[in-house]
DNA sequence: ACGGAAAGTTTTAGGCTTAAAACAATGTCA
DNA sequence: TGACATTGTTTTAAGCCTAAAACTTTCCGT
């Protein structure tokens, strides 16, 4: 399902398509390596502009989104992970300065997670930046060309999600 | 850049979209949203039907691709991950008797790595039904809009490949 | 033939990820 | 109030991933 008898410099899963595969899997690849490719460029900039992560950068937006702080659990089922990943993640976040991390004076169970001041401004360059990059990873597409993408992506999603239900619900049986 | 009031299933970077946000993030988030929609759909169905995960099928396809045996380094190239990483899956692929790793007579540097008959029908019915499932995720297109979304999808990697171009000869000055 | 460069691989250190177990604090109910 | 369930978090074990160091073997020029 990958690379064949050419040496890439990057992740392309396109390479290995043979003749007779079908459509779908031909689009499922390219769009992996679509996919694959923006949030490759995206990591890297971000370990070269802002020496951190793409899942650092996540909590931060999610902080900064967010009026006033956030929980341990709040930020694990905003971002979807497992409450231990976010435990690591804000760990090194706080050795880095960039959120403060407080027991709940109210519950001693909870964490409290906020941004600090420096963290506050990093992200807000960071997210400047980011902007920037993928909207320059897109600079060759027309604004209509966008929006036939944007729309054909739709599509895929609600079958997705179509499929997805279907499946569920043939294993509850 | 994720989700933000509502809680979710499963991972749908679209919620967080602001009003004023471009073009360009959306349908970079969008993207993501079906890509690891799929990819974990994927990944799902691999553990639970064949217990084993998609490293690992890379592995084993790569090998049923290629004619004869193939060293770490060429495993390492054609799926465009580090040494090291291999060196850890082929481990564990020999462990469930998948693979045989040799060291080649001719060269006592390298390894040679072969799919057991085991790994070999694994993969036979594993690749079959992984065909089925990406099929079914997309039923709901049509082969014109799958033709659509192949199209603009190469107009998006073309675009990628341009800005990354470009941006390594503005790093190289 | 010998010594150093090159090639193939593994090891190491570190980060991201999950599921499940463990722990701590709170809530509940008899 | 005292047991027990629930909730919030951390820890643990395991897999995946990388870059860089280390190791082994081969190659090559003198």
């Amino acid at each position: 399902m990958k690379a064949d008898d050419i040496v890439f410099e990057r992740k392309d899963y396109e390479s290995g398509v043979q003749t007779q595969d079908g459509m779908e899997l031909r689009v499922w690849l390219r769009l992996l390596t679509c996919s694959n490719l923006l949030d490759a460029e995206v990591r890297t900039r971000l370990k070269q502009t802002a020496e951190t992560t793409l899942p650092r950068f996540d909590i931060l937006a999610q902080l900064e989104r967010h009026d006033g702080p956030m929980s341990m659990g709040e930020l694990s089922k905003r971002l979807m992970v497992s409450n231990g990943n976010v435990t690591g993640l804000v760990d090194r976040l706080a050795g880095e300065g960039m959120v403060d991390r407080t027991p709940s004076p109210d519950d001693r169970r909870v964490q409290r997670v906020t941004l600090t001041p420096r963290g506050k401004k990093s992200f807000a360059e960071m997210a400047d930046n980011h902007k920037l990059w993928v909207a320059d990873m897109m600079s060759e597409l027309s604004a209509e060309e966008l929006t036939r993408l944007y729309d054909m992506l739709a599509r895929l999603k609600k079958s997705i999600l179509a499929a997805e239900q279907k499946n569920n619900l043939e294993a509850a049986e």
